[in-house]
DNA sequence: GTAGGGTTAG
């Protein structure tokens, strides 16, 4: 009998250390043949060992011819179906054990509430957690922190923030848990107190903190409170891997320090995928769709095939600069090499609608197997930048139909839509059915549409009526649409309330002062426009040089204003000029109003004649077939007189001309353009 | 408990 006890107390520490399945069997053997095989205990220890090495049919042989099984033997069991990666069968134990009348432990429930994390299956997730409750474990750590992550990656954050209040004991992992968490439902705020109240607890965080307060940050865009986490982290010595450098060169690219980034990635001893998109994703969301598209070259020079996730940031990057050629490549790509996912049809149907090809767009939309609702708003807003508001009103009906959840993005694309399509009434009804039937409160971007909405139909004296009645406050954005508004629509009184309005809340962007110039200058006062230039001045804003693009084929060509640098600058000016005589005699005026220097008449219809996009059209027409389209993609917004011109262009070069600015396309064709308005 | 990706304005 001793013997038998140490016989025992030998096994069990030898199948402890058993790593594959040939030593287990062996031991298997001995205790066969000693006839001891039917213990309990031992018997659990043996269906744990076939567990860690994955040998889940031997596991549940043995279960199944055991006489007696104890509470061991199916935690042994539940674990080897947990570590072979079988969460239904998980939960199939589980639930077979409760019916044997096994009142399940610690251990029990924690591997089975995994399992429903790993399935996102909320319902049996809860059934269990209830169960675990009523059992006495719902302040137990372990049954906690697995109950917390099933809420957490169900996205319930509040229901997880009510199980961890309960928790008798909370460690850094449900600590991180909860964070990170809040981090990833957007609540990075709530995020920060959490931490603190972590500290005031007397809890140090750990790296796993630290990454998702850095990713806090990046969400939040605090470049304060970024530097002070940076800080923090470099103060206390935390250990600073690839994940804590990607994380950290994400957080400065998406506060808009693309040089800091950049800078942490170049001195990074070891790089992977995940650092070189998260690069390449700063520098095409901060604008520098160039350098994004290079370093999408030299990461696959460096070994790395790039994955979706970097080729989605390079689909931004092409969608910036109507880059469609690459745009399709891309597509081509993916279709070879990976499936075509969500993101991915969302980002190229995205790119396809900016790069001008809305027919593609439509198409593929129509081909994708599931549609979410960011899939549905990007529709929405492909047809919105095209000047198409009815068919985006049509698609919005079959969202509603199709059952998908309109959000706040979803109403502020459709109002845009309604309103660059003068669809006056249906934004004003969409407006107030957001707020009556789909409870979206309205934010400040959905009164800004509804006041562009109404200033740009005529309605000025309503869109300002609008401003004042407004209970929250109306940044600058108000101001700006009703400016526009009353450019278009000449009304010069309410229009210099409202550019003194949008001095006084000094705009950070020199397109704004453009636009207030360029009223100005509509409203012939001169003084003024000399009095916005010296505010520009002063508050050390430099206009942004236009550039146009165009694609020939399939290579980008780029025009500065006044490019004299092109190897064609000659021929260019010449199609040009020819170009201006013959649309004069069709009735052209320069409107040299838009001219914001103070220079001669005839140096400012050389100016207007130099502008980026006018440049880039002649380019075109000199390198394409005639009758070709013309795709030019600008990075500001088309001036009043271009707008004029180009239209002249369409007739007397026989070509469509779609310019994209920075806001939306203009479809040139026989002299018409798809809005009427410039701006 | 562990980094990077898609939609929205003037």
């Amino acid at each position: 009998m001793l013997l038998q006890k140490w016989v025992l107390k030998d096994l069990k520490s030898s199948l402890l250390n058993c790593k594959n399945t040939l030593s287990i069997s062996k031991i298997h053997a001995v205790l066969i043949t000693s006839g001891i095989s039917n213990n309990g205990a031992l018997a659990a220890q043996l269906i744990a060992s076939y567990a860690r090495t994955g040998d889940v049919n031997i596991a549940q042989k043995l279960f199944d011819d055991l006489p007696k099984r104890g509470i061991d033997s199916w935690n042994a069991l539940l674990i080897a179906y947990s570590r072979g990666n079988s969460p239904p069968e998980v939960i199939n134990l589980y639930r077979k054990m409760s019916l044997a009348g096994i009142r399940p432990d610690s251990s029990s429930f924690t591997v089975a509430i995994k399992a429903c994390t790993s399935l996102l299956d909320l319902k049996s997730g809860r059934e269990i957690w209830k169960h675990a409750v009523e059992c006495g474990y719902g302040s137990d750590i372990f049954v906690g922190s697995s109950v917390l992550n099933l809420f957490v990656k169900c996205g319930e954050m509040d229901e997880a923030m009510s199980v961890f209040d309960g928790m008798s004991r909370r460690d850094v992992v449900s600590w991180s848990t909860v964070i990170a968490g809040l981090v990833r439902s957007g609540r990075a705020g709530e995020a920060m107190d959490e931490y603190r109240r972590m500290q005031r607890e007397g809890l140090e965080g750990d790296g796993v903190v630290m990454l998702a307060l850095i990713q806090a940050c990046a969400d939040v865009e605090d470049l304060k409170m970024a530097c002070s986490v940076h800080g923090c982290i470099v103060r206390r010595g935390f250990p600073v891997d690839v994940m804590v450098q990607t994380s950290l060169l994400d957080m400065y690219a998406k506060n808009g320090k693309v040089e800091i980034a950049s800078c942490i990635f170049r001195t990074m001893s070891c790089r992977n995928v995940v650092s070189w998109s998260a690069l390449i994703s700063g520098y095409a969301r901060n604008g520098h769709a160039g350098v994004a598209l290079e370093l999408l070259v030299e990461m696959q020079s460096c070994g790395f095939e790039p994955d979706s996730v970097s080729l989605v940031s390079a689909l931004l990057a092409c969608s910036h600069v109507g880059f469609s050629r690459l745009g399709r490549e891309i597509h081509g790509f993916v279709v070879r090499r990976y499936e075509l996912d969500r993101v991915v049809g969302t980002a190229l149907i995205d790119m396809y609608a900016k790069c001008g090809s809305l027919s593609h767009a439509q198409a593929l939309f129509e081909r994708m197997s599931s549609r979410d609702v960011v899939l549905w708003n990007t529709i929405i807003a492909s047809y919105g930048i095209h000047g198409q508001g009815k068919k985006a009103l049509l698609i919005f009906h079959r969202m509603i139909k199709a059952r998908a959840r309109p959000d706040h993005v979803t109403f502020a694309s459709l109002l845009s839509a309604m309103s660059h399509s003068g669809l006056v009434e249906e934004g004003q009804y969409w407006f107030d059915a957001m707020i009556k039937d789909y409870k979206i409160q309205p934010m400040e971007k959905h009164y800004v549409s509804l006041i562009d909405l109404l200033a740009r139909g005529g309605r000025v004296e309503e869109a300002r009526r609008l401003i004042e009645d407004v209970e929250c406050e109306l940044g600058i954005a108000a101001w700006v649409a009703l400016l526009s508004g009353c450019i278009n629509h000449k009304k010069f009184l309410i229009g210099e309330m409202a550019a003194k309005k949008v001095l006084e809340l000094k705009p950070d962007c020199p397109g704004i002062y453009t636009l207030v110039s360029n009223f100005f200058a509509a409203a012939r006062k001169w003084d003024e426009v000399a009095m916005v230039r010296r505010v520009m001045k002063t508050a050390g804003m430099k206009k942004v040089p236009g550039y146009s693009v165009a694609e020939v084929d399939g290579r980008l060509h780029a025009f500065l204003v006044e490019d004299k640098s092109h190897p064609l600058y000659e021929e260019i000016l010449k199609i040009l000029e020819d170009m201006e005589h013959r649309m004069r005699a069709l009735g052209y005026v320069s409107k040299t109003e838009f001219v914001l220097q103070n220079v001669k008449e005839e140096v400012k219809v050389r100016m207007l004649r130099n502008h980026s996009e006018r440049l880039a059209i002649a380019f075109g027409i000199l390198k394409t077939r005639p009758g070709t389209r013309l795709l030019i993609t600008k990075n500001l917004r088309v001036c009043g007189d271009c707008h004029e011109a180009i239209k002249f262009m369409s007739i007397v070069a026989e070509r469509e001309i779609v310019v994209r600015d920075a806001k939306r396309f203009h479809h040139f064709k026989n002299g018409s353009c798809s809005c009427s308005d410039y701006w």
